[in-house]
RNA sequence: GUCAGAGUAGCUCAGCUGGUUAGAGCACAGGAUUCAUAACCCUGAGGUCGAGAGUUCAAGUCUCUCCUCUGACACCA
């Protein structure tokens, strides 16, 4: 059974931003979590690339459409690579072999009876791509969210039958986890309960499209074609382009990930198409919320957007990640906070958990000849650490699943704090100038070095890197394959060696603003 | 305008079916300690829980009104 979890594919319009960064950052972390539990993965990102808009933003740039697309295309990837995202497949809208599947996906709902021509005019944003509700005999209207003038266009297009999955669609929104968080069901059954109608998948005068086979001089328009997306990227494993083949090509996927503005298209126009061409439906749709930035929104026109490669070089992974993952409930909306986000990262990844890890391995080089202390087994299954790092280990494996990010790193977060609480109360450093201590002594290191060594492992999701270096710091070797083993209390070996202790998280120090 | 959600310490938020002196983290102040990345640990200060009314023995938690913010309202990647 594969788990295979989507990102939107990103509207190549122009460079990537934060927002994008932010969800794909939230599901390479569940994506890394899924392997490790040891389920086979198919992670999908990818962008798309038709549209007029990209038509007219490449005519602007005085290049072709495709030029363009692989110039921005060649960013998003670049990105990714940058950040360390494990996703398995990048998919462009643009490339050869989206075109014969957009084609079949397209006769399946055609041989249904599901495709209809139709007529549609009216004041029309290029920018949106779509028709405004401007009545007719308006003058020179304009779009509220563009603030650009409206086009006139009355054009012959090919339309959806939506109005004909009304009942199934409302069954399917009703049915729990299916959209996600549940609070956002509210809205898609407010919308489908105004009744459901057709809608249009074709565009005639925009030639940076698919063309419509059978139809010719419309192209499909870009919602269509991008969504099919998602099955191009799954059906890029080597083999033919078949939608017949998609059940054993991870379809269908557990989970699309998008952001809040486009749950409704996931939620209720791409579940009826699938339902048109006979293929089974996502298992769930999350709609995570936006980020704003010092309770702004960000925005060219402020001026105050967050250069995700910037952000990468003068932060690194680990602290953005954390920060993002640990900080902002995904689901909600968030603020980006720079003094919030140096405060968080030091104090919980340097100081709490670096820190903790820091302190007990200089405490166990010096008293136990540069290793870990020798311990008993029987003794150590004992300790009372154990209990608070297995509950540690089951909240981390039942918030991830429901992309509860926060919760996970709180609660590994958590076990560090109490560590680090165990060790002031014992306090081993008094203890070794007592006699006879040293049993004792060894046994709580032992312990805490096992807690430290639990942060590790189940730091790896969310953050990879920081995960790496906490496992090197204690002499492992990165976890390949599932985590299960590693999880079992008592992995250390005692009475190995530790390396000589340096500073796994480095403090951000920020003199100017991002 | 209609519908939905939210307004709780300086900041970000927990508070389930109403029930002892309203919680956490960060920031702030004090203390303790020295194993450690001026770190860790403890304590403290700080809130008329948006406003008003009502139900109840009892309301942050239920009802009503009002104020403010956010989102959705058809094809906004």
């Amino acid at each position: 059974m594969t788990y295979s979890l989507t990102t939107p594919l990103y509207y190549v319009n122009a460079k990537p931003h934060l927002g994008s960064t932010y969800t794909t950052i939230a599901c390479d972390a569940l994506a890394r979590f899924q392997r490790l539990e040891g389920q086979q993965v198919l992670f999908v990102t990818g962008v798309d690339e038709h549209g007029q808009k990209i038509q007219r933003t490449a005519e602007a740039r005085k290049i072709s459409p495709q030029a363009h697309c692989d110039e921005i295309s060649r960013e998003y990837m670049d990105l990714w690579s940058e950040w360390e995202i494990s996703n398995d497949r990048f998919v462009r809208t643009t490339s050869e072999r989206h075109l014969p599947l957009v084609q079949e996906f397209f006769h399946r709902c055609e041989a249904a009876g599901h495709i209809r021509t139709g007529h549609q005019e009216g004041w029309y944003c290029v920018e949106c791509e779509e028709f405004k509700d401007d009545p007719a005999n308006a003058k020179s209207p304009s779009c509220p969210t563009h603030q650009k003038p409206l086009e006139w266009r009355d054009e012959e297009n090919l339309f959806f039958c939506l109005s004909k999955f009304q009942k199934p669609i409302e069954s399917l929104i009703a049915e729990p986890g299916f959209i996600a968080p549940a609070s956002r069901r509210k809205e898609v059954e407010n919308f489908v309960a105004g009744g459901l109608r057709d809608f249009s998948i074709s565009r005639v005068n925009v030639s940076h499209g698919l063309p419509v086979p059978g139809h010719a001089g419309h192209t499909f328009y870009v919602w269509f074609d991008a969504l099919l997306g998602y099955l191009t990227a799954l059906l890029d494993d080597g083999g033919s382009v078949d939608l017949d083949r998609l059940s054993s090509a991870g379809w269908p996927v557990s989970v699309h990930v998008i952001g809040k503005d486009i749950l409704r298209f996931h939620a209720v126009y791409w579940p009826a198409m699938l339902m048109s061409a006979g293929l089974p439906l996502p298992k769930s749709v999350f709609g995570h919320g936006f980020l704003t930035r010092e309770g702004q929104k960000m925005g060219k026109s402020l001026g105050n957007v967050l250069d995700p490669e910037l952000l990468l070089e003068r932060c690194g992974t680990d602290a953005v990640r954390w920060y993002l993952l640990r900080d902002i409930q995904f689901g909600d909306d968030g603020d980006f906070q720079q003094q919030r986000f140096v405060d968080l990262v030091n104090n919980d990844l340097a100081n709490t958990i670096g820190n903790l890890l820091n302190r007990t391995s200089s405490m166990s080089r010096k008293w136990f000849g540069n290793g870990l202390p020798a311990v008993a087994e029987t003794v150590r299954d004992d300790h009372v650490l154990r209990g608070k790092a297995e509950l540690t280990i089951q909240q981390v494996r039942t918030s991830i699943p429901e992309l509860n990010f926060q919760k996970a790193a709180e609660a590994v977060l958590q076990l560090a704090i109490d560590t680090n609480g165990f060790l002031n109360e014992q306090a081993p450093w008094s203890q070794m100038k007592q006699p006879g201590q040293e049993v004792q002594v060894g046994e709580d290191l032992y312990a805490v070095l096992e807690c430290s060594r639990i942060v590790g492992i189940l730091l790896q999701p969310i953050v990879p890197d920081l995960s790496q270096r906490i496992l090197a710091q204690l002499g492992l070797s990165p976890i390949s394959g599932s985590w299960t083993d590693h999880l079992k209390w008592g992995s250390l070996v005692p009475g190995s060696p530790l390396p000589k202790p340096e500073p796994v998280m480095q403090r951000l120090e920020l003199e100017s603003p991002l």
